[in-house]
DNA sequence: CTGAAAGCGCTTACAG
DNA sequence: CTGAAAGCGCTTACAG
């Protein structure tokens, strides 16, 4: 019932469908390729044979004689946070579209031999790659890889201009950060704390980024704006990381805002202050990053920066897309604009500032 | 550096090594797939030009010549929802374990053409098949699946016991169901309401459980009890239509007990509930099912029941790396117990049962 | 416009 | 224990 070949039956090979035809096998090539030389009489008798054989080419030996394989496999982190999930469905979309099949191979860490082996899985498969390298992890996997992969990235935004040819794609964090912060401070906040997640520069100095380019963002609005700068707070990326946070943050009468580096973080943060007695926003002003799902249905809800990651996926895929096709260079370039979202969880300082 | 060929090269093939090592490559092709009659001596001189060249056994090549691939692809609905990612990642992780490359197809809609589209990518990948059937989609992927495709499929709990040989694997939602809502019942709620995620079942009645083995759990519970059994409420997935249903929710002053299908749901009906001014737990008491990371941060907690996806999903590959590897029939059966966590949402009934 | 040959990089019997 | 042959299902030049 679905055109397939019966139960138990080798499928329809190029031959069975020439045979069926009365044509050459290699005729049977040329159109299923769309090759124009046939005439339309034959190609007619070809395409009924297929149809009735229930006929579909072998991607492998498609792959193997051609040397061509309409595949990508992902490189990524856990896809159970949502920024990785949501730039997997927007490669997945994209290469849908585009008759690719997409492959995942998740780095467990950064160690060497996780990343390597991780690397080679995903290269056997002889396609184009992506990485999500939005971490230590990702961006390891990007080092390792061989020259000469056909490659396309999801970054962190860089902290200069990358050199042409970087097969990178990002959005604009800095310039995000730097707005949030400018709100926080339009509010009367007389500075605003900043509660990082983890850098992807590793030991060597050797990230997409510098690893902090929220920071960074954040950093520069505090500076032009003449206010205090305090210390980032490391954090990691999960809620229990932002509740730890949250509560060294609630004995500290100082501050009145604080700028967390994604949404999970600021839903630990909600979390400790409330238990600590602090309200959001009377006494604090709270602000994430990301504008995941459950963010707007928090009480308070919370404010935020809406990124497009699964704008960022299909950028990445088109990128990849021509760079297979039609060996089109990549070019770095940041996509999609990062929104503001002002929701409940920023309000005005508790007193003016000093 | 990583033991890859030079940028440009052809990748080093059997023959190569064959050349280097001064054996046929059918000695190479013994030692690297660890055939035992292979002289100690030359199986050393192989390995070595095997290191020296960086040698890839062609996955595409193998695959073509040998008939069998190790690889699965898993057909699922969008992996933003938290479920299923969580499966995603338990089969990627034994996946990975048992070096098998996993592809990933997405079900965009029910849509008989797109889903017969899914599948045809999924199988043209010539592996094994996983497929997340929790939803309608999913269940229609399962059936249109060709009879003699190696497949397993995470399910709903199935209303009665599935017929040997059906590759099924599931929680049990329904015991589940069952015991959560006894929970509320002992706090001395009268009776509990269900806000129903969508069934699988479908128009024609073929899903894989009845579709409402939550709301089962939930109504056994209830009738035991002698309680009256409310109209359970149809939601879909998401927090927004958790909301709208709070909102109802809200204006009956009669409930005083809420369980939700998910997570998500949960969340939305906690956010209209406040916004009603209607106290959760004093007024209202709130469950969830899934235990999604975001659940035990919220003010009030979520109470909820934790589903083990990731286990549910390492379980699916067992079964299917079995049948694939060794021809072992697939068993339909439970994995992992379902867990009650109680947390501040739900609490004391209002007033005394009546 | 269409067919015969060689080859993609392996594996699977079959000899020795 | 090891080598020569045929074949997996296609594509890529090369003829005609």
């Amino acid at each position: 019932m679905t055109g397939h070949t019966r139960s138990g039956r080798r499928p329809a090979s190029i031959r069975d469908v020439a045979d069926a035809a009365g044509v050459s096998y290699q005729t049977v090539s040329r159109v299923i390729n769309g090759h124009p030389s046939v005439r339309p009489a034959t190609r007619a008798r070809v395409e009924a044979a297929v149809a009735a054989l229930g006929f579909r080419r072998s991607a492998t030996a498609h792959a193997l004689a051609s040397g061509r394989t309409r595949a990508l496999t992902v490189l990524t982190s856990n896809t159970t946070h949502y920024g990785y999930a949501a730039a997997l469905r927007g490669i997945e979309e994209a290469a849908r579209a585009a008759s690719f099949a997409v492959g995942i191979a998740v780095l467990e860490s950064e160690e060497d031999e996780v990343v390597r082996d991780a690397v080679r899985r995903a290269t056997d498969t002889g396609g184009g790659l992506i990485v999500i390298a939005y971490d230590r992890p990702g961006v390891r996997a990007l080092q390792l890889l061989p020259d000469d992969a056909p490659v396309v990235a999801a970054v962190e935004t860089p902290a200069t201009t990358p050199p042409p040819g970087s097969p990178w794609v990002w959005t604009d964090d800095r310039a995000a950060a730097h707005r949030m912060t400018r709100h926080l401070l339009d509010l009367g906040h007389h500075t605003v704390h900043y509660l990082a997640i983890p850098s992807t520069t590793d030991s060597t100095g050797t990230g997409t980024g510098d690893g902090a380019q929220r920071a960074a963002g954040w950093r520069d609005a505090l500076r032009e704006a003449g206010r205090p700068i305090p210390e980032p707070r490391p954090a990691g990326w999960e809620p229990a990381d932002g509740y730890a946070a949250g509560q060294r943050l609630a004995r500290d009468p100082e501050v009145t805002a604080v700028l967390c580096g994604n949404d999970a973080l600021a839903l630990g943060v909600l979390r400790a202050l409330r238990e600590a007695g602090r309200d959001v926003p009377r006494d604090i002003s709270v602000a994430g990053f990301d504008d995941a799902p459950h963010s707007a249905y928090l009480t308070p809800a919370l404010t935020t920066v809406r990124l497009d990651f699964t704008g960022l996926g299909r950028a990445t895929f088109a990128l990849l897309h021509g760079l297979l096709e039609a060996g089109e260079p990549v070019t770095p370039h940041p996509v999609a604009q990062p929104e503001l979202i002002i929701r409940e969880s920023t309000g005005p300082a508790p007193r003016p500032p000093r």
